[in-house]
DNA sequence: TCAATATGCAACTCTTTAGTTGCATATTGA
DNA sequence: TCAATATGCAACTAAAGAGTTGCATATTGA
């Protein structure tokens, strides 16, 4: 369940932050990334990498500085499962009331 | 921010069987959501407990068994939050299209 | 009424994760 | 060309998490 692996990566208070700021101004450079997180830059730079590993961003290096960006495939992967439950959840919810009402 | 909690909970793939289980059959007792998980049924209901926690399920004693049942609005909003970065990240994809045609 | 069923709680181990410090290195603008 | 900038890597500590074993207890159907 490649699913899991996602919704571990956003399920952390300082990652979930850099998606959000990712999803407000991307690109954005490691370092923007990294400051006001009330960590240091190199904890910063481990939460990031695990986005980096559930391919929920990507990087790009560009001479000293290395770019983020979003990878939106994977927010539609994770969207989409959550979508799914709730579609078989409606349905037996119907189907359950079409019961009850014959 | 309480989405993280939410995704934190999702994110193991023992505790997202068990969301798939609910929905597919809700409710379902305690017991048939640790069968077949390959972890003890303790070890199970620790991973419900994270989900109980986070709001994703909820617990209803009923005699000697507990039935379970999915929490469809923390689903809705675990699912608006990644639709609203997927906005944002779409408005800003358009806004700099729109530029560089310019 | 009693054995089987469905569950709970606590203590423990092992692994993973979060965050730190310290040091190294490539790039760039003055 | 050299100091400032932007980053990387490794080792370490402390806390959280996953899973186990062992034992207890309430409910129910025969």
């Amino acid at each position: 369940m490649i699913e899991a692996t996602i919704y571990k990566a956003l399920g952390d208070p300082v990652r979930l932050e850099m998606v959000r700021r990712l999803a407000a101004k991307a690109p954005s450079t490691i370092g923007e990334l990294s400051g006001n997180l009330h960590i240091t830059r190199q904890g910063a730079r481990k939460q990031l990498q695990v986005l980096v590993d559930a391919k929920v961003v990507r990087l790009e290096q560009q001479g000293r500085q290395t770019l983020v960006t979003l990878d939106r495939e994977t927010l539609d992967i994770a969207r989409a499962f959550i979508s799914g439950l709730e579609r078989q959840w409606d349905s037996r919810l119907a189907a359950l009331k079409a019961f009850v009402e014959d």
